[in-house]
DNA sequence: CGGGAGGTTGAGCATGTTCAAAGGATGTGG
DNA sequence: CCACATCCTTTGAACATGCTCAACCTCCCG
């Protein structure tokens, strides 16, 4: 029943094209939604007219699961490609919490995962050089990607420009042009359209200082489920 | 009631000398707590012996709110100073969110205001350049310090070196040291000891780009209350 | 008074930026 | 289906920001 639930949640559904806001900074957000497909990106513009990428958003990425509790957005979120995204409303998120602890379990799970995707971008930009930057940044979408089946062995879908991939490594594009150059001569990836393929991963992972543990995969621990089917048992008294 | 609660958690203390680890990377919680007296960091070891600081924990803070949802930790947390922390058991955190949806919510609430500071260091380090990252951070650590009432008009006490400047900034240590010194010679800080005064506070703001709406003092919107009190009339039934 | 940690200084160097221009690719309207 | 416009990528060269290394200084604390 918790399976029906989730569905009924994401039964209704929105379209927006690429390269179009969705929420903007400043904005009082009145629903969550959930990304199924498409690519987005939680951004914030800068005075001097640069921006920082903060977090890509795939498919199965949830946005933002506490986004209410905030006054206003602190950062925007823009489509890059077109997208199908199933709004939330305020109404069923609480209603999700009251009836619902399992889901709003998972819910709570994966945001604590993005917690983790943002410290780890924090140690790259901090302490990696920019080879290091963009081998993490390739490796951690390549993992993502796999984690929600959008993968073709070692090759994905990015459509992302290299002046979006600067904008996130905090480097510029025409560095950034330089590095994947580098990478393509030595065997490392493979681009073509927008399909990357990470021929050599595990040089990259080296390059990177890439741990995959580091983005909480494997799940929650077992014994968390009883805990919270216990909480159901008390809230249904 | 609530309070009551909440007295009951933080009952028991315990004490750690400065420069201390309290959790490794790797290890698996068994705890969470929060932070009475003193100043702590969460940060990263890097394999080339270099290190990331992610946060400062000030008095006030809860480390980690959901950290016993991850099977390992992901970074560690030391002492900066000796601190006073009050443990807080898996059961009894299980327990609060069963019984104490009003207390749960804060502490949510809590978790939304950490992650818009891992965002805005994300910002940080990516876009703002030497200057503008320690002007911000000095501004964003005077504004929390003032949010639990630890400053003295402008300043307030600043146990960091140098050093872990830079860890947090992904600057050298050096580089620090002479952009303070250029703070104190245009007359924007005053420290001494371990004392910091950021004089000319609207000048570092400026330079920092700071702008103190994205650490969401002003609280979780008002209505949210209803929800959440909401939420108990149902959970006591 | 001595030891150690942290702060300060200078000089050379490296990484990555900026600017400008040219070369693809993609998509749209005619 | 071509022509054109636009956006993206690529390239080179000069430049800047911040790093490294090494030495020295200063303060604190025992």
């Amino acid at each position: 029943m918790d399976t029906a639930a989730l569905d009924l949640l994401t039964a209704r559904e929105e379209r927006f094209p690429g390269h179009v806001d969705i929420i903007c900074e400043g904005s009082v957000p009145r629903s969550v939604f959930v990304l199924i497909e498409g690519m987005a990106i939680r951004y914030r513009d800068l005075p001097d007219g640069s921006r920082q990428i903060i977090t890509f958003l795939i498919p199965g990425d949830m946005c933002d699961l506490h986004v209410f509790l905030l006054k206003t957005m602190d950062h925007s979120i823009a489509t890059l490609t077109p997208v199908r995204i199933a709004p939330v409303s305020r109404d069923s998120m609480m209603d999700l919490f009251i009836h619902h602890p399992r889901v709003s379990a998972a819910l709570w799970w994966s945001s604590l995962q993005e917690e983790a995707m943002l410290r780890e971008r924090i140690v790259s930009l901090g302490r990696r050089d920019a080879r290091g930057r963009v081998a993490y940044l390739l490796c951690e979408l390549l993992w993502r990607h796999m984690a929600v089946g959008l993968t073709n062995g070692r090759s994905f879908t990015l459509p992302l420009t290299q002046t979006e991939l600067g904008d996130t490594l905090g480097l510029s594009a025409v560095h950034v042009n330089r590095i994947l150059q580098d990478f393509r001569k030595q065997g490392l990836i493979v681009m073509e359209r927008h399909k990357l393929n990470l021929i050599d991963l595990s040089g990259l992972q080296i390059i990177a200082d890439f741990n995959e543990s580091y983005l909480h995969f494997g799940g929650a621990p077992e014994e968390l489920a009883d805990y919270f089917d216990g909480l159901e048992r008390v809230r249904q008294k």
